[in-house]
DNA sequence: TTGACGTGATACCTTTTGGTATCGTATATG
DNA sequence: CATATACGATACCAAAAGGTATCACGTCAA
């Protein structure tokens, strides 16, 4: 479950991260998030699927619908990953602060 | 400049994610790059340039030599876009303490 | 100058990805 | 029941992605 592949892979698309978009706020069924595209059912619904398993949407069956719903808990690891690299932010920003300190001496 | 397509594309491959925690810290020729990895140089090559068309890294020639550096800077559009969600996620905590104060009572 | 070295570039291959078309199935609804 | 609806599942296709092999070219060193 600490593998972050399938999340970075499900955010990689840009149709998916507006899928995702879509749904903050109110969930949706497959073909509510297709009207918003000029793409078939059957793309969405494999889109869909690569952000299941990536964690970033659940899917509730309700009757013959499907209700995807956003579950933005799921780019915890994205976050942790790129968290990673603050360190280096902050030693890129002290650097360049005392470039600047020491080029108004 | 503003399109993050490039940025998201070059981490979707954990190669490419390993090579920019590689690079953080230290510039490496793409023949030290390669060392550390199971694939030839030339596939590397590809990596590099995809993680240069995203902006994460820069190249500089020196020599017969490149040096390729880490631009964690180039993160941010990113994490801005991960940010967008922020206010949902406090949307659930919300719901979520205001559901275990009510079960409170 | 003569090699050896680090790299760029190209051609080529296989797998994955994003997409469509089609058919089957379960579920509402008249 | 009969029928439209919302999906799932396949099969199939073109393009992109990840990889190798190979050759050409500039650069360093003896």
């Amino acid at each position: 479950m600490d593998n972050p592949q399938p999340v970075f892979r499900a955010l990689a698309d840009t149709t998916r991260r507006d899928i995702l978009v879509m749904l903050r706020g109110r969930e949706m069924t497959i073909a509510e998030v297709a009207e918003n595209f000029d793409i078939t059912r059957a793309a969405i619904k494999k889109h869909l699927t690569v952000l299941s398993d990536g964690g970033l949407i659940t899917v509730e069956a309700r009757g013959r619908e499907r209700l995807n719903r956003l579950n933005a808990e799921a780019m915890a690891p994205v976050q942790d990953w790129l968290r990673f690299f603050d360190a280096f932010w902050d030693d890129r920003l002290a650097a360049l602060k005392t470039a600047i300190e020491k080029d108004k001496t």
